[in-house]
DNA sequence: GCTTCTCCTACCAAATTGGTAGGATTAAGC
DNA sequence: GCTTAATCCTACCAATTTGGTAGGAGAAGC
């Protein structure tokens, strides 16, 4: 398994935000009935978006989240580097530098290993599908799946699935 | 995290079959030495392989493993779908058709879900990765690595790297 | 018949994951 | 200023997965 149910969770919350017409915040009560999803863990998973600066919050009665930027200018390997911690192909690639790319703990002289060789190339792989994603595009996507499916009335967000 | 150490160790393995100068078999115990790895361990990932087809065995003394196939025809999609089981960005993917490639399991109806959407081109990065990869590749790698570092006596295998 | 191998299966400890519980704190609306 | 609806924060917990060990049983060379 690459990812965890956080990423998965994590960037449903992102396209619910994304859909929204208005930027008033929205509840994340309203956000797991949706989708059907535990509010307590959103919970823990909404702060990490937000440590990450992807969202906002209001506190407070009508209080909710909002994005905090254009869904045209969030791309995806933000979005899962802030839910995942990073994007490492195996356990020998520690954190190191910047943005979730991390380098092999086996060898540090300079020397490498094959095995890295090859992970480094999946890790690439990774991130750049990763990259060349943006949420509007899923916004714009899982929209093209509501009108394919019913016609809505306006505003009226149902549940892509509901797993209850 | 994307692999276990399964797709580590049994990539290691081959590609220390893959060095060897004959195709006389090597015994896992020799390749367990040479790279540190807890045998019995090996063991049990050796026969994933073994059950793929991309190594043979011979029994009894002097026995061992040695690779089914030319290094140049084995790709790693092939290596670390036998090691892993399948290559699934996220459990709600499930084995379905052919090799290694999931499908999404939250709606069956033709619909599909943002996030699968992601998952998909995620995957298909990976996938390609792999795919692309040969192992005569990393043996190449691993060789000048070697050559790089110590010049060695012919067909003695140093470690890569030491983690005992 | 010993030794050196592959092979097979059951067990096990540690870590991770996915989730719950319980409560502060903050702000709107009356 | 009370109530209510929200975000926030932290500790706990059960199930699963992972990485590995143990203990053998068969095969083949010497």
């Amino acid at each position: 398994m690459i990812f965890t149910t956080k990423a998965e969770y994590g960037v449903r919350l992102l396209v619910e935000l994304g859909r929204q017409p208005s930027d008033s915040p929205v509840s994340l009560k309203a956000i797991a009935e949706n989708e059907g999803l535990p509010l307590a863990y959103l919970e823990r998973i909404v702060a990490l978006l937000k440590r990450a600066e992807l969202v906002e919050s209001t506190r407070g009665a009508h209080g909710g989240y909002r994005l905090a930027r254009d869904p045209e200018n969030v791309t995806m390997d933000e979005v899962v580097l802030a839910l995942e911690g990073s994007v490492a192909p195996m356990s020998c690639f520690v954190d190191e530098t910047d943005d979730g790319r991390v380098l092999c703990s086996h060898v540090d002289d300079g020397e490498a290993c094959a095995t890295k060789f090859l992970w480094l190339r999946v890790q690439g792989g990774v991130i750049e599908a990763l990259r060349r994603t943006t949420l509007a595009e899923l916004v714009a996507f899982s929209a093209k799946q509501d009108v394919a499916k019913t016609p809505l009335p306006l505003g009226d967000a149902l549940p892509l699935h509901s797993n209850a």
